[in-house]
RNA sequence: GGUCUGUUGGCUCAGUUGGUAGAGCACAUCGUUCACAUCGAUGGGGUCACUGGUUCGAGUCCAGUACAGACCACCA
């Protein structure tokens, strides 16, 4: 079908559109990245959705940002590459096959390995296959070809290669410590992985008696049962009350062993009773101090939650939470609780399930982070790495500065497994980049592989090297690294970002990104985070099957602001809805209208024709600008009013008293800017809403085998920006609105012919924007004499323009004095103010010699034009005072 | 306990070097002969949380107060 105007719907209908022309558009290759030597590219690694499960919200304000900054630099030019991919998510994906197993009747523990991960890389296949293909609704321009997932063979191997250099480098250990241990999950966690809820508990009072008879000491704890695999007794070394039990031994109850009571300044004097239960096992404030002192560690907990042997035969198997109400039971029959006093605190649980975590000790790897910390914290101080916005850098240096050891084995089978043999006849311990053959220590050949995989951001932390080819020198990763501007959420700050950075600098030599773009969450209508167990998600696909991806694009960056949290309403949506049917609206008005390609070359241009022009080239460079600032909010908020309030409602309007015009020369000017206009305006429109400016784009003349996504970003063209005119327009808008104002209320009737004729009585003033203040402040007093009916205003409104010269306007009478006069002095204070501000710059040296002298010469001229304003306005002043 | 952020019309939020308060939605009145009722015109509605300070001038800068929220944290 041909592309004309007279075919297009009335109204907008995304849905018949949207999945053709993204077909279009990848078929086309337009999405893959072109090296340019010579030329700086435009990197953006997309953060990796976890294959888990379905799109939400969050991934739609991402991807959107992300898509509107690569659309923006393709446009402008730069090659661009946005790079896609998924994430395995080693604990996240692992419990949901568990879950879905357990659904089908099978138990994990059941089945191999091997089977295991079989069913693990289905669910890959099925889900992971979903978030790419709902990407694509969305408009993701992103690269396919060069999609990546992280447990790729060669990204495998990238992950190898970082491991084995860490571990000769002194960097990766492994080490029994005491971890956060998830007795659901089955599995270490690093301290990031763990949340603080807040719960109320009690603060128990136990008397520990003296091994020689004597009363010993009262400790206080939240976790009674803990005190089965308790070493020691610590107090403070400075604590008068305790002096004479340093050295001595109390009676663990229930136990009957015989403990030490130690000094260590790590305990505080003043909180509860000054002497704190060492289970350094299970606490790891009390490990460090069990290290200082020497006490022994005793394991009471099973990876699975419940007491161990250790514990006594009494207590061995029964859950913690069992195991704390019979202890207490058995101690309160011992007359040992002193106190039980009501107690909130905050409690560490897994960030998957929510369960609380059990600190305890284990046999784990560990990078050593202090070095890999220092030079990252220095990238971002060097502003080599800057975050949007900046207040984030002050998160990450709070992170960086007080972090511990990370954990980075876990007990999964889904996951990047650790590249690390042991060896069963000596023991010996080979970390290699491929499985050895032999120990090279006693040459045995009995070699059996560490059974854990590493933590799934372990993999993630090397996502902007590693997706560009890494370890092999390629020349993606040449060219494109490193990035342009990361962007996300900032719930991964700590678990993503952070890691990203030192690994880019410890692997590349460099910070693997200019800018970090921080954005909120979205949250639903009420403010609340939308989750699964609240049930107020909503799904992004079905919002765009009812309104389309550029309604819902772009009402998720109406208004927002860097790192704010944002929420989603439907309203929002069908306002972005009705725009773009606005938008789609006025190109099929102007298309209607046109007769081929206009160019503006050689045409006389009038006052609203350069008005339009003048908005245009400002909207330019404001979008412009704003991008640059990674400003979305503030940019599409600008193309929503150039478009609808000034293209629309007056460039249009004006517009049609010429098309429908007698005037032939007039008539190819309207058309030439109207095209020009057009044509800017759905470019810089197409970063935010692609699908309907593409479709449009190819409608217009000489545009029909082109692609606004590959056109080029309209150019500021200073000698189309009609400052001045541009000011007289206003003065016009303004008189016309006041004379639809006073029409309405001298009732003219729509269709009468009529003449508005207003008479002045006093000052005349000839400069549009004076006569314009006056008639504005008449027209709300309707002090204004109608002598005649005018000539077909309604819809004519070019006509009252004409006429509006022709309006006289009477001064004084019923304007409100004492309003005035405030009005005027406020007026009047501002001026001397700004005078006074150009005065003390004319007078700073710096300002005269070393700014621009047009600058200089602007400075002067206006403080000139003000002290004659100021004069005027002081006669005036008087003469309405008195 | 530490850090950070917010408080602007009925609702949701903009407001980028300090210069006479904005938008969308909602509301009221009027209007469908032709781009658009997913529309147009007009209008009502805000002492910009509070108190002080800097300034000719503060929503905007500074200090404090109140309320709301977020993040971090090894006080048993």
């Amino acid at each position: 079908m041909e592309n004309t105007a007279n075919n297009m719907d009335k109204t907008y209908n995304p849905q018949g559109i949207e999945r053709d022309i993204y077909d279009s558009w990848e078929k086309s290759g337009a999405f893959t990245a072109k090296r340019v030597e010579g030329k700086k590219p435009f990197t953006i690694v997309m953060p990796p959705p976890n294959i888990t499960g379905q799109l939400h919200m969050g991934h739609a304000m991402d991807c959107l940002l992300q898509d509107s900054l690569a659309r923006y630099h393709r446009m402008k030019g730069d090659p661009t590459l946005w790079l896609p991919g998924t994430d395995h998510a080693s604990i996240a994906t692992e419990v949901k096959v568990v879950e879905k197993l357990a659904a089908q009747g099978i138990d994990k523990k059941s089945i191999s390995r091997e089977e295991f991960l079989e069913h693990a890389w289905e669910w890959k296949e099925e889900y992971g296959g979903r978030i790419t293909q709902q990407l694509r609704r969305l408009g993701a321009s992103c690269d396919w070809s060069r999609e990546r997932f992280t447990l790729d063979e060669d990204y495998y191997a990238a992950v190898r290669e970082v491991f084995v250099r860490m571990y000769e480098k002194g960097l990766i250990y492994r080490g029994n410590r005491i971890v956060n241990w998830c007795s659901v999950c089955q599995t270490a966690l690093s301290d990031a992985e763990v949340e603080h809820e807040e719960q109320a508990s009690f603060l128990w009072h136990i008397r520990y008696p003296a091994s020689d008879g004597g009363e010993g000491v009262v400790v206080a704890t939240t976790r009674p049962e803990t005190m089965l695999g308790d070493t020691g007794v610590a107090v403070n070394p400075e604590d008068k009350r305790y002096i004479h039990l340093h050295g001595k031994t109390v009676t663990l109850p229930l136990s009957g062993r015989n403990i030490p009571i130690v000094a260590d300044s790590y305990v505080d004097i003043s909180f509860g009773t000054g002497a704190v239960k060492m289970t350094p096992a299970h606490d790891p404030n009390d490990f460090e101090v069990a290290e200082r002192t020497g006490l022994a560690i005793l394991n009471v907990i099973n990876p699975d939650g419940t007491m161990n042997d250790a514990a006594g035969t009494r207590y061995a198997g029964l859950s913690a939470l069992d195991c704390r109400k019979l202890v207490v039971e058995d101690l309160q029959k011992l007359g040992l609780i002193i106190k039980i006093e009501p107690y909130t605190h905050q409690v560490g649980t897994c960030y998957r399930c929510h369960t609380t975590v059990d600190p305890l000790i284990s046999l784990q790897w560990f990078v050593h982070m202090e070095p890999l910390a220092q030079p990252a914290i220095e990238a971002v101080r060097n502003n080599q790495t800057k975050f949007v916005p900046d207040r984030f850098s002050k998160v990450y240096f709070n992170w960086m500065e007080n972090i511990r050891d990370w954990c980075i084995s876990r007990q999964l089978w889904w996951g990047h497994r650790i590249p690390a043999w042991y060896c069963e006849s000596c023991g010996e311990i080979i970390v290699s980049r491929e499985a050895p053959d032999i120990c090279p220590v006693c040459q045995s050949s009995r070699l059996k592989q560490d059974e854990d995989v590493l933590d799934t951001w372990f993999s993630s932390a090397l996502w902007p090297f590693a997706t560009l080819g890494w370890p092999e020198n390629t020349d993606d990763l040449k060219y494109f690294y490193p990035t342009s501007t990361l962007v996300t959420g900032y719930d991964i700050i700590f678990f993503w970002v952070a890691r990203m950075i030192f690994s880019g600098i410890e692997y590349m030599g460099e910070v693997p990104f200019d800018t970090v773009l921080i954005h909120g969450l979205v949250r639903d209508a009420l403010g609340r985070k939308m989750s699964k167990s609240l049930g107020n998600g909503i799904d992004p696909l079905d919002i765009i099957e009812a309104y389309g991806a550029d309604a819902l694009r772009f009402s998720l960056c109406q208004g927002i602001s860097p790192g704010a949290d944002t929420r989603f309403s439907t309203e929002r949506v069908e306002s972005a809805r009705n725009f773009a049917n606005k938008v789609w609206n006025a190109a099929r008005f102007v298309l209607m209208n046109l007769e081929g390609e206009e160019s503006l070359e050689g045409k006389s241009l009038g006052l609203a024709d350069k008005w339009i022009l003048s908005r245009a080239m400002e909207a330019i460079k404001e979008i412009g600008e704003h991008f640059e600032q990674n400003e979305h909010g503030l940019a599409a908020s600008k193309i929503y009013d150039f478009a609808w309030g000034e293209f629309c409602d007056w460039y249009i309007e004006l517009a049609k008293a010429d098309l429908f015009g007698e005037d032939i020369q007039r008539k190819q000017s309207v058309r030439a800017v109207l095209q020009f206009v057009l044509e800017a305006l759905l470019k810089m429109l197409h970063p935010f809403m692609p699908f309907i400016t593409e479709e449009l784009y190819r409608y217009l003349p000489g545009r029909e085998d082109e692609s606004c996504m590959l056109s080029k970003w309209p150019i500021y063209v200073p000698s189309l920006h009609f400052a001045h005119d541009a000011d007289q327009m206003q003065g016009v808008m303004d008189i016309i609105r006041a004379v639809r104002n006073l029409r309405a209320e001298l009732k003219v009737q729509p269709g009468q012919k009529a003449r508005l004729m207003l008479k002045a009585q006093g000052d005349w003033h000839s400069t549009l924007d004076e006569s314009r203040q006056h008639f504005m402040r008449l027209a709300s007093a309707s002090s204004v004499e109608l002598l005649d009916a005018s000539e077909q205003i309604e819809g004519k409104i070019v006509s009252a323009v004409t006429s509006a010269a022709e309006i006289l306007i009477p001064l004084g009478d019923l304007v409100d004095f004492k309003k005035e006069i405030l009005r005027m002095q406020k007026e009047y204070d501002n001026l001397s103010g700004e005078i006074m501000r150009s005065q003390a710059k004319l007078n700073n040296d710096g300002f005269l010699n070393k700014a621009p002298e047009s600058l200089v010469l602007a400075e002067k001229q206006k403080l000139e034009e003000n002290m004659m304003m100021l004069n005027t306005m002081e006669q005036r002043l008087i003469e309405m005072k008195s």
